[in-house]
DNA sequence: ACAAAAGTGTTAAGAATACACCCATGT
DNA sequence: ACATGGGTGTATTCTTAACACTTTTGT
């Protein structure tokens, strides 16, 4: 049944590869909204469309190098400035260009109040809300579904919030980030006493006033890395 | 500094993919050992040692359709005797002939008491405990240990387990492969009192006698395929 | 004084753990 | 009768979930 390609793979000079790809889910919280970064399409296909930022892995490269390298030239976001990256999963998908079978390596990335540096090489990068995505090119609105589903599942057992808030945060908007991804409220009191039983967070001098109420403590994360909980949290 | 790349990428007839390679994992459970399935490497690198069934991806063909194919040909296991089969990771590895990079899809496989079946093609496939493996070639131990890890993680939160055992198996059976997999020893009163209560069993009519002992009731799963778990199991 | 968000404890139910003896069978 | 593995229940600790009022500030 598989006789021919087997035959094909002997001759190593006969080997073609499949196209390899490389797209990223960056997501940032703004406004205690999950946001995604996408680009616009300029070619064919799927010309005009949303996207996730992405592109060819060539030879001798990478796909974290690629992944950077599109990440760069195409969504104007430098890898450097995501405080977290990691492999999502490898998706056989249709190919960028017409003829058939490409496959995608993808990958999620984590920033704080990231913006792209828009530029000429740049395809109109914008983040969007994930509540509210545009139709989207390709199988990139599952791929972007994979993502928040891993990164629900990471807020329970390590501390990947970090990437996501400023170095400073009240245990208020710890929370409404919670809510805002996991889509879902939680009980005030319950998160605190967790959050404090896991020792986390360190609790800075500063406070945060905002209109006519009291005063927030701020609090950093006491290990500025990504790290895993013991305890699962929810 | 990667404008060289971004050139070559625009024009499509100089486009070249990296190698793309899928290498495979397959476990099965005997004597209450974790075994792997290697293959003995016929030629350079590596010539001689042990590895895991793995090669090319062609174009035109998916990384599933691939590794169904090399392992196959390489190892003489068909794949739709495993029960499941999953995606693990991707690696940027080192290439399968010597000069430099390959990417590599990885694959984790189950089945219950499979054996390779040996042909021209296959290059002495054969199962080693986990607990005894030989040097292996590649990165294919750092593959293994990562395919352990999923596989103990699955354990708590699915029942995944049903891949490994036979269709009728004692609750002694059960919890054996479950601390063969773990390894560590668990409490019988309450694996007990937790597995019925996931309410995934269905005891049989069978029991099962060996030597001078009471006889043992069989069960089976309820239902013959993989579930994710209501509550996590350990 | 009031509006607005910050901060704080207790109770009840459920889950996890530790632990030891009797049962059915073959020899 | 004894050796072998099969099978069962309870008490304790820990974890989770539900729930409402006081505090601090600005206007």
């Amino acid at each position: 049944m598989w006789h021919t390609k087997w035959c094909i793979l002997h001759g190593m000079h006969t080997y073609t590869p499949p196209t390899l790809t490389v797209d990223t889910v960056v997501f940032r919280l703004v406004d205690n909204q999950l946001e995604v970064l996408l680009i616009r399409r300029g070619r064919e296909p799927f010309a005009g469309m949303w996207a996730l930022p992405g592109g060819y892995c060539a030879a001798g490269e990478t796909t974290e190098q690629a992944m950077s390298r599109v990440l760069a030239g195409k969504a104007g976001i430098i890898t450097s400035r995501l405080e977290h990256v990691e492999q999502l999963y490898t998706f056989d998908t249709v190919a960028r260009d017409p003829r058939g079978h490409a496959v995608s390596v993808t990958y999620m990335g984590l920033g704080r109040q990231i913006e792209p540096e828009s530029s000429a090489a740049t395809q109109e990068p914008a983040f969007f809300s994930v509540q509210d995505l545009p139709e989207l090119a390709y199988d990139h609105e599952a791929i972007i579904r994979y993502a928040i589903d891993r990164l629900r599942s990471k807020l329970t057992y390590t501390n990947v919030i970090w990437a996501l808030l400023p170095t400073m945060f009240t245990l208020t908007e710890l929370q409404t980030a919670y809510e805002a991804i996991l889509g879902r409220p939680l009980d005030k009191r319950n998160f605190r006493k967790k959050f404090h039983a896991l020792d986390l967070l360190a609790a800075t001098e500063n406070m945060r006033k905002q209109g006519a109420s009291r005063p927030a403590r701020l609090y950093t994360f006491a290990h500025q890395k990504l790290e895993s909980l013991d305890k699962s949290f929810d």
